[in-house]
DNA sequence: AAAATGACTGATG
DNA sequence: GCATCAGCCATTT
């Protein structure tokens, strides 16, 4: 399976943590799109834990390899100071898959990921 | 228990 | 568009 998170059937009701629940939905954003925190938090059943998405990204073990990148803040801008190592890493990784990014500013009009909600819920396993 | 801390947000000038 | 600000909330001091 491609996706971290990959139950097999019949775990519809398999307890997943807060923050797995966030990795889970982040894995899902797809090549080229961007999100912000606080939709994230939304799709994972946290609204108005947008920082606490910021948390758990920065918390997330490395072995899940998620696509952190594609998650920015509402303004649709890097959330990482324009100097720092992070905002270069994160620039360069959106750039790389496609995504312009200038001043440190995405389109969201064009790059935004909007899943299909009924589509989406059924992929979820919570 | 109280205060500080953020990869956040929406409103405001 | 940009800077401020107050509000937000889990976690850590």
């Amino acid at each position: 399976m491609t996706h971290p998170f990959y139950q097999p059937q019949g775990s519809q009701s398999q307890k997943l943590t807060p923050k797995e629940r966030i990795w889970f939905v982040v894995a899902l954003i797809p090549e080229g799109k961007v999100i912000s925190y606080g939709k994230i938090a939304d799709l994972a059943g946290l609204p108005g834990r947008a920082r606490y998405v910021s948390r758990a990204l920065k918390e997330a073990p490395e072995h899940l390899i998620l696509p952190w990148h594609r998650v920015i803040n509402s303004q649709g801008k890097i959330s990482f100071d324009k100097y720092s190592q992070m905002f270069q890493h994160q620039m360069q990784c959106l750039r790389t898959e496609g995504v312009p990014v200038n001043s440190g500013k995405i389109a969201l009009s064009e790059f935004e990921w909007r899943p299909e909600m009924a589509t989406l819920v059924m992929s979820l396993p919570f």
